[in-house]
DNA sequence: CGCACATATAAATATATATTTATACGATGT
DNA sequence: ACATCGTATAAATATATATTTATATGTGCG
């Protein structure tokens, strides 16, 4: 009997389709407007017109980005009455995030690990 | 006396320069090419060429690509005779890629955590 | 110096994306 | 049914970015 191949432990980012995959992600990742919703999804899942008052932009642009983060999975969308809530859709999104801003951030202020 | 602040323990990600950072760095990251630039640098530092043939994508198009990664402080550059090498600036790049690229891979699988 | 190689830059093009303004859609209450 | 609120979509514009092709720069060697 020959071992079956575990996907899971074939290195998921060496693959082409991993790293499409990631891209896709990124792009999604890459607006700072964006980044912001997402931290703000980070606490609780909110309506439109709250994170349009929390990060004080227009409602289409919100709607916009909220459609581009959902077009990328990073967000679900449930419907309550008038009112459409977002959540994020995964919580490696928020540490993600926390990482890529410690990364960023010491690199911007020449802190680096190497 | 006061107590000092201690910026370390100021949540970088919640202030608005940490999300530009990382809106900065993400943009870097939005691209496959890119990706897999960093990844082959994962390994060793290396020449342009070497990535060149690794890749299999034009010279101009590498140089270009290794531009906005140094662009974004995510490289370092150094110059050996006539070859120019690149290697990641900081450790944390390799980790948040391979971060990235499961949960990406996840998400485009159904497979999400909550 | 002149030639070959490694890399960068420039120019041209195509495509994508962010933002604004205006409008449509959908649900609720009167 | 109508008015209103919450949200989405459309259209217009501006800007950025990826890719290709052509050319320049820089280094080392005969």
């Amino acid at each position: 009997m020959e071992k079956p191949l575990d996907n899971t432990l074939i290195n998921k980012e060496t693959t082409t389709a991993g790293l499409q995959a990631a891209a896709f992600v990124a792009k999604a990742l890459a607006d700072e407007n964006r980044l912001r919703i997402i931290l703000s999804l980070t606490q609780e899942k909110k309506s439109v017109s709250r994170i349009v008052e929390e990060l004080g932009i227009s409602q289409p642009l919100a709607s916009h980005h909220l459609k581009e983060l959902k077009r990328a999975l990073l967000v679900n969308v449930e419907r309550s009455g008038p009112f459409i809530y977002y959540e994020l859709a995964d919580r490696r999104i928020a540490s993600i995030l926390a990482d890529l801003t410690g990364l960023a951030t010491d690199l911007l202020t020449n802190r680096t690990a190497f």
